[in-house]
DNA sequence: TCTTAAGTTAGATATATTCAAATCACATGG
DNA sequence: CCATGTGATTTGAATATATCTAACTTAAGA
């Protein structure tokens, strides 16, 4: 993961190598977790060239459509990103809204009935209920 | 999915019965498809007691916190509600942002290792990549 | 009926995303 | 080499979406 390798990944992608997009490149795979578009246009702004946010929200788009990139279901509001191969699922809480990883395990492929002409990229969980703090809180009342 | 059932599961979740979030429940047991909370605010004030956008709001999130109504995952930006029991996964186009359903098979439930004492209520797959109008206009580029 | 915690409201504010116009990078022809 | 056309990229401003505040109202049990 260093700057040819990133450089090379945006061309295979089809997109130019500009400062902007190497810097929310770069950022994602060089992070875990999963930013919301707003703290990687921070982070990749507390460095030197100084993108918009516009800029940014176009990037993750481009970055996403290139497959480079994929965007996590569903955390809250705000949409989500991660370029790092870490697989796992997720588990959002009802009540409290938070989300927490749930360690990888394999899924069924659909049948390809109904997939059809879709191609299929990436599948993920998304489990909901309640977190341990909620399901404790609910149990004493 | 009379009056008087929807009285009970509000009260089964703790909730009192008031007249706009009868309505928002009712709205959602008898409408397919995943409305956003714009378009409940919408529909429902279409009808006689007008309700005001917060109090959608409020009631959508007091309606998810007791398990009446699942928000499902990432379907473009807002976020979308649904409370009729039909289940499905959702097919998401990583390159136009369409959603598209994909009919239910069971998935596995995690290890119970590592859901801890969270309590699971329900689960779907969320599957990324090109929808069939994506693909092909990819292929023939 | 009375009490009160739960619910509702308009408006203000915060957060997230998109748009139209300006700018830039690159290829091509002079 | 430089001018020029073209499509990609970037941007500030506008829009869309969501939440909060603080005053007010109501459902439902005693």
């Amino acid at each position: 993961m260093d700057a040819d390798d990133i450089r090379r990944s945006l061309e295979g992608g089809g997109l130019r190598c500009t400062p902007q997009r190497y810097a929310v490149m770069a950022f994602l795979m060089s992070h875990q977790g999963h930013p919301t578009a707003a703290e990687i246009f921070e982070a990749v702004n507390r460095a030197d060239p100084r993108s918009s946010r516009a800029t940014t929200y176009n990037n993750l788009r481009d970055l996403v459509r290139a497959g480079l990139v994929r965007e996590v279901a569903a955390e809250g509001r705000a949409a989500r990103f991660d370029a790092t191969g870490m697989r796992h699922h997720h588990f959002i809480c009802d009540r409290c809204g938070n989300v927490e990883d749930i360690e990888w395990f394999n899924v069924p492929r659909p049948a390809s009935r109904s997939l059809g002409k879709r191609v299929l990229r990436q599948s993920e969980l998304i489990l909901r209920g309640l977190c341990t703090t909620c399901a404790a809180r609910r149990a004493t009342r």
